[in-house]
RNA sequence: GGGCGAGUAGCUUAGCCUGGCUUUGAGCACCCGGCUGAUAACCGGGAGGUCGCCAGUUCGAAUCUGGCCUCGCCCA
């Protein structure tokens, strides 16, 4: 049975309540069960790292997540959801370096790598609970009794048993890496740690003179690190650019051309030769120094398509071990890579001159130094940007050290393949920033010189004769080759490290590659690992790979989406996923990034307390396109909850309340839709219309338009049209067809409009469903199956036509302001004038017009001859030009005139001949424009096709019924004040002067029905329960009602 | 510094791909009036816009092109 809910929402108490029940009726589980043969939907979590608090941006994540998962589910799709943990990586050793107040490496060390590893792993439970907890808070279904952790042994194994994939197809390799590296800290820096610590720093730059072999000429070359000349071994140029040989103050050089024009501006110098710069590839040069011995070919020219005419000569010094670019081009050429800088930023023993010298401050001295051998040809300050370490301040350096790689240029063709077979939402990302990324795939650098992080399972045999590598690819294969493997295991450090491993080849001690890996990886290996594949579950993989669905934030473009590609190509070559969302950042109120620092952080609780989950929800999902950032403030989730929740809330609680009152059974009571009002039918017909919208969005991911589908239909169509149009129907006391018929039709939009957004709003549609449901439906609306779109009963042509009549009452009331009469005195007549097409469309309708405007008869008129008069006004723009300043007292001259007979005249062509002054004036039809009027009483307006035309005239009888309808106005509002149910009966009592009672006496009945008053009397001094004085239109009443 | 995305009333936004049917259309907030057993409601009217800026293409640009500015993200 239908019971009367609350009046007011309270959106916490109500959300608390059906947590609750969710919980206690296990209905999560009971959801995925029942689908259990259905087809499935495969979403992959990205695993989130807990080692903070959840902000905003986390919960648009889980919010969109939900939504679609939710989508699916009901729309008939089996969904695992298994929750992940992302536990390794940087992020928490700093965390936990900070809690422990160690500042380096070697005190990490000296702290004891097993205690550190342990407080890692603590620290990353830290805030699984409020991650948890806002989890099920925000109602995000995800199992995370059965999560994937990364830092788990069996994760670890099928991580490890993907690398040794990798190694067996000989995609896993040690190279360099040039990394920005803290020469204090002993560390290299991550991207992230980088980006904090850009500085502007004025530095000088010189101009170096690179003698050529056998020839009296210098290669000019420029740097901004003077250190890094000494590890120098080749020299760049473009290869499409011009370089000159020019003679200058007596010496030979060789630049770009473009340069020269900007560096030797207003120098005299002699022009010698001509090159293309791929010309001088190859050609040979003295190096500066000769402390470093090379193996290979060293100092001549290279072409790199980098060098830029932007600043410099156009000629670069290449030291591979001390830039990305550099070493890049090392590798083209096969370079030696010199590298006479030790870990700790100082030159070591065999630069002489400047061993045990931080090479940047021992800059000057080798500018110095180079002037005093002539090769020095200028110095510039030079302003740019420069990264410093953001823990100590140190200058860093870009230092090439050994690296694990991953080919991923290997495969990149293959990459590029599965990249174009991905959906991806919003579009542009798969050819634009995604796919440029991939165009220019870049070897992974896989290893990690930390503590906390998968071991990378490569051992090396130390007998200097054998010096075997192995990738190990299982625990069991790693048992199988050491001896003390114990039977309690934890394959992080130091554990790994302890192992005494034994070559399978010469059965010599075994070391490890100290390194971690890339934590990236492992969230990039979720999609196997989860599922400890290939150890088990071998079947689960295959149904869930690859992914139907994942979504995450932008920022994890590069991150999650690509490393999930990445080892997907090059284990599988398949994609991982076939649709990828990707979601906008959450901004502040002011467009800012949230950041704790600038305080302008929401806290999500204070929402969820105040707002609640679903206004919360609804904002986040209807707000913006899912993929544009998004503002996140208090403000904009309250006025959700008041423009969308409370009107949808309180649209369902009139309902309620009525159907309570009136027992209302659906299995019984409920009419055919054939029996029903076109209201009915129509508002029926716009529901489905809203649906197959609402559908077609979500296929799109566009959620936002989904959602505003859906807002739209309630506040306007459902809320603001038929049920205040339907309210009427549902005041009469018996149960007649038309009221049956509404409450059905209500039951079934309410049925029906709760299921479509339950994925949206998931809690406030259980509340009404359990209110709303019988007895043999599931028991939870997240059980049931989404609505099935009916096109039968959708009508285009009503809709058409309730569209005509809105827009009539629009116009209508309008007019009625405008004319001044009240809307609560009815007029006589009203008149419509339309094609017949239009007719056909709203005549069926107009009882809805004639309330709304409150006219006593509607009628279709052929044209507007009865309403309006044709007449000529004089036109200012004709006789403007011919009589000038006079223009105006002519047409003031002929407004006097007789308007009947001008305008007769003027329609026979007649001129109008009158004195003005001394002048005879004479004008034609020509000087005036034929317009319409309306004829006394009677207002006009329009819409579109439909003219409407009121007949003002005001008759006692209306004047009557006007002075009725005030009267129960404020009896009723009384009523209201008195706070009575709408049932309770009551006396009324009225002072009114005699005239005015004996004008209202035919509706002493009316007034009574309506305000449910069991008498009406008219006295001098009204008494009651309460007693107020009114004025309508300075006629002074008292009114006193009592229960 | 490079790439991508966004920029339309105080705020949130539609329109942009496919140029003109609109003097840029809504909603919230604001002002005036109406209505109300309809709620944090509803209805009518009003005020509020250099469509980020500057050029160009075109008969015509919020819309197409180029450059610039601001914000965000990614990369350096």
């Amino acid at each position: 049975m239908i019971k009367s809910p609350p009046q007011k929402y309270n959106p916490t108490d109500v959300e608390k309540k059906i947590l609750k029940f969710w919980e206690e009726q296990n209905i999560f589980k009971k959801s995925i069960e029942q689908r259990k043969k259905c087809k499935p939907y495969v979403f992959l979590e990205g695993p989130p790292t807990a080692n903070g608090m959840p902000h905003p941006g986390h919960i648009l994540t889980r919010v969109m997540k939900d939504l679609i998962l939710r989508y699916q589910t009901m729309k008939g799709h089996y969904i695992l959801r298994k929750a992940g943990w992302d536990t390794h990586g940087l992020p928490v050793e700093i965390e936990v370096e900070k809690e422990l107040g160690l500042e380096n490496k070697q005190q990490i060390e000296e702290y004891g790598i097993k205690k550190f590893n342990q407080e890692c792993k603590k620290c990353v439970f830290k805030y699984e609970n409020a991650w948890v907890e806002m989890t099920k808070r925000i109602g995000f279904w995800l199992d995370m009794d059965n999560p994937y952790v990364t830092l788990k042994n069996e994760y670890i194994e099928s991580v490890w048993w993907s690398l040794k994939q990798a190694w067996e197809k000989k995609l896993l390799y040690k190279g360099y890496k040039v990394v920005p590296y803290c020469p204090r800290c002993g560390t290299a820096l991550s991207a992230h740690e980088i980006s904090q610590g850009y500085k502007t720093v004025k530095e000088p730059s010189i101009f170096v003179k690179f003698k050529l072999k056998n020839q009296d000429a210098y290669f000019l070359a420029w740097t901004t690190t003077p250190w890094t000349l000494i590890s120098n071994v080749a020299l760049a140029v473009n290869p499409n650019e011009n370089y000159l040989k020019i003679r200058l103050n007596g010496q030979v050089l060789i630049l770009a051309e473009e340069r020269s024009s900007v560096l030797l501006k207003g120098q005299e110098f002699e022009h010698l030769d001509y090159f293309k710069g791929k010309d001088l590839e190859g050609t040979e040069y003295e190096p500066l120094f000769n402390y470093a011995k090379p193996e290979k070919k060293a100092w001549y020219i290279v072409l790199a398509d980098f060098v830029s005419m932007e600043d410099g000569t156009g000629i670069v010094h290449i030291a591979p071990a001390f830039g990305e670019d550099d070493y890049n081009v090392g590798k083209k050429y096969d370079l030696p890579v010199i590298q006479l800088v030790k870990l700790d930023g100082t030159f070591p023993p065999e630069v002489k001159e400047w061993s045990g010298e931080f090479v940047k401050d021992a800059d000057p001295k080798i500018i110095k130094h180079l002037e005093k051998r002539g090769l020095l040809e200028g110095i510039h300050e030079h302003t740019h940007e420069y990264p410093f370490c953001w823990r100590c301040d140190s200058p860093l350096l870009y230092y090439a050290m050994e690296s694990w790689f991953i080919a991923m240029t290997k495969v990149q063709d293959s990459l590029v393949r599965n990249n174009n077979n991905i959906n991806w939402y919003p579009e542009h990302l798969q050819q634009g920033r995604f796919g440029d990324f991939i165009r220019e795939v870049k070897d992974w650098a896989l290893s990690r010189k930390r503590y906390w992080g998968t071991p990378l399972p490569i051992w090396t045999c130390t007998n200097k004769k054998c010096k075997n590598e192995i990738c190990v690819g299982s625990i069991e294969e790693l048992k199988s080759i050491s001896e003390n493997f114990p039977k309690d295991y934890d394959l992080h450090k130091p554990l790994v490290d302890e192992l005494i491993v034994k070559c399978p080849k010469c059965k010599s001690v075994m070391k490890r590659e100290e390194e971690v890996i890339d934590c990236w990886y492992d969230s990039g290996s979720a999609f196997f690992a989860q599922w400890h594949y290939p150890f088990e579950n071998k079947e689960e993989f295959k149904k869930n790979f690859p992914a139907d669905f994942i979504s995450e934030a932008l920022d994890q473009t590069r991150g999650w989406f690509y490393s999930l590609l990445a080892i997907s190509t090059f284990l599988f070559d398949e994609r991982p996923y076939k649709n990828v969302l990707t979601l906008g950042l959450v901004l502040d109120e002011n467009n800012q990034k949230m950041s704790k620092s600038k305080r302008n952080y929401v806290d999500p609780n204070i929402i969820l307390e105040h707002e609640g989950a679903d206004a919360l929800r609804w904002y986040l999902l209807s707000a913006n396109a899912p993929w544009n950032s998004t503002r996140f403030y208090e403000q904009a989730v309250k006025d959700t909850l008041g423009k969308f929740i409370l009107t949808f809330w309180n649209s369902y609680n009139f309902f309620a309340t009525y159907a309570a009152l009136d027992k209302f059974n659906p299995d019984k009571d409920t009419i055919p839709i054939k029996k029903r009002q076109l209201l009915d039918k129509w508002i029926i017909s716009r529901f489905h219309q809203t649906l197959n919208e609402l559908e077609k969005y979500m296929q799109t991911f566009e959620t936002h338009k989904a959602a505003r589908a859906v807002e739209y239909f309630v506040i306007e169509d459902f809320s603001n049209w038929y049920l205040r149009r339907s309210r009427k129907r549902l005041w009469v006391e018996e149960k007649t067809t038309d009221k049956l018929a509404g409450y059905s039709t209500m039951y079934e939009i309410f049925m029906g409009l709760s299921k479509i957004i339950a994925p949206f709003t998931p809690f406030i549609t259980e509340e009404i469903y359990q209110n709303l449901k019988t007895q043999n439906m599931p028991e939870s609306i997240h059980l049931c199956d989404y609505v099935k779109l009916d096109k039968k009963l959708t009508d285009a042509n009503l809709e058409e036509g309730m569209q005509k009549i809105r827009s009539l009452v629009e116009v209508g009331r309008a007019l009625r302001s405008k004319v001044g009469i009240k809307v609560r005195c009815p007029l006589g007549s009203a008149a419509l004038i339309c094609d017949k097409k239009v007719e056909g469309q709203i005549k069926d309708l107009l009882d809805l017009l004639n309330e709304e405007i409150n006219v006593k008869k509607i009628s279709f008129e052929k044209n507007t001859s009865k309403f309006m008069v044709k007449t000529y006004k004089p036109n200012p723009s004709k006789l403007g030009p011919k009589y000038k300043q006079k223009a105006r007292d002519i047409i003031e001259k002929l407004e006097s005139f007789d308007k009947k007979e001008l305008f007769e005249k003027l329609n026979k062509k007649e001129k109008i001949e009158f004195k003005f002054g001394s002048e005879k004036i004479i004008l034609t039809a020509d000087d005036f424009k034929a317009v319409e009027i309306e004829k006394e009483n009677i207002a006009r307006t329009q819409t579109d096709d439909v003219v409407l035309i009121l007949d003002t005239t005001l008759t006692p009888d209306l004047e009557a019924e006007g002075l009725a309808r005030e009267l129960v106005r404020r009896i009723q509002s009384m009523r209201k004040e008195l706070d009575l149910d709408v049932e309770d009966r009551i006396v009324t009592q009225v002072k009114l002067d005699s005239d005015s009672v004996a004008f209202l006496k035919n509706w002493f009945d009316y007034i009574k029905g309506e305000t449910r008053s069991k008498s009406l009397s008219f006295i001098d001094k009204p008494s009651g329960n309460l007693v107020k004085k009114w004025e309508i239109d300075e006629l002074l009443i008292e009114i006193g009602i009592s229960k």
